[in-house]
RNA sequence: CGCGGGAUGGAGCAGUCUGGUAGCUCGUCGGGCUCAUAACCCGAAGGUCAUAGGUUCAAAUCCUAUUCCCGCAA
């Protein structure tokens, strides 16, 4: 039996939960500590909450640092230099480290990442390979660098990503995945297999962060393949929307129709709450106004007929 | 105490301001018309108006408290 590994997991999200849960209870692994963000109000009423991977952590009697800055936490830091790191791993933690941080366990520090790097570098990687129609994405660790998601390769696996699979389901596969990499990566460092691989500059790509914006539903300019994709991958986070009239409504599903419509029109008919696309026109099929439950559209267009008016989308 | 919307027959909504025994668009069931239908016509069933108190001759409607749901924002 080889030495255990000194481990400090830094996360915070559901994401980062599983992989949280291999190292805990990874017969090779020490977990040493958990690294998190502080408790935020969040939600309706603003009511403080832990992140995910806190509320693991005291669940499991793990030490925990809940902290705005590692970089800026001396204390902590001190601390954490005198227990022999073999390596951090750093799933979702929302913080960036420094090279103090960087520097200090004798593996360094490994980031799990959701896309096959060097695609896909920064924040949404998961969105960004289904809004661009990909067939397969994965996950990627490597050893991270000053520079965001460009360190070099030690361990990666591939998934296919269905045809109509949207970001809630791609999210939570990748999830499950994340821990089994970590689990793989485990192995390769107890046999000394570890590999670096510089990733290739040239294929290097970017996912910056979704803004709430980017779920706007621009029909007359978009063709059904764009749309589509715009509506899995947004979906459930950070959602798609247009306008009914001057009201905001949330786009969950929609349908391609035969019909022809002008891009951009308005259609009604038949409890069908359609729009003209640049190459096609659809129906919007799950729907939610403002302050209303989730409904088809036929049901939303049968509580509208007694308020009268027309109905435009995006006018 | 971050801002706001909502709870009314199976579904989506109107009615609440200006109290007076409940309505619209659908669905369901029965019947009719049609070669046929997401069409049309006739009829029927189905609601203690979220919960608990209060005001009143009378409350879905006014007052108080509670529960649940949702949009925004983070």
């Amino acid at each position: 039996m080889t030495k255990k590994l000194n481990v400090v997991f830094c996360g915070t999200p559901d994401f980062s939960v599983p992989t949280l849960e291999e190292l805990y209870q990874n017969p090779a692994i020490n977990l040493v500590g958990v690294i998190t963000m502080p408790d935020r109000p969040a939600g309706r009423g603003q009511e403080l909450k832990s992140p995910p991977v806190a509320e693991f952590a005291k669940t499991h009697n793990i030490r925990l640092f809940q902290i705005e800055n590692i970089n800026r936490e001396e204390e902590i830091l001190t601390k954490l230099e005198t227990m022999e790191i073999d390596f951090y791993l750093v799933l979702a933690f929302a913080q960036f480290l420094g090279s103090r941080v960087l520097t200090m366990p004798k593996l360094g520090c490994f980031n799990i990442h959701t896309s096959i790097l060097p695609k896909y570098r920064g924040a949404a990687p998961i969105q960004y390979a289904l809004l661009n129609g990909d067939s397969s994405t994965g996950v990627s660790i490597q050893k991270m660098v000053k520079t965001m998601d460009a360190g070099d390769l030690v361990h990666f696996d591939e998934i296919n990503i269905a045809p109509d699979e949207n970001g809630e389901s791609l999210y939570n596969r990748l999830k499950l995945q994340a821990g089994i990499s970590t689990k793989a990566l485990i192995e390769k460092i107890q046999n000394n297999k570890l590999v670096f691989t510089p990733q290739n500059p040239f294929d290097v790509s970017f996912a910056p962060t979704l803004k709430k914006e980017d779920g706007f539903l621009n029909f007359k300019e978009s063709d059904y393949k764009k749309l589509h994709n715009q509506v899995r991958a947004l979906d459930p986070w950070p959602g798609t929307y247009c306008y009914l009239n001057s009201q905001r409504l949330k786009v969950y599903a929609i349908e391609k129709l035969q019909r022809i419509l002008k891009p951009g029109e308005t259609s009604i008919e038949h409890g069908f709450l359609s729009v003209g696309l640049s190459d096609c026109s659809i129906r919007l099929t799950k729907v939610q106004l403002e302050g209303k439950k989730i409904c088809t559209d036929t049901e939303l267009l049968n509580g509208l007929k007694n308020k009268g008016g027309e109905i435009t989308l995006n006018p």
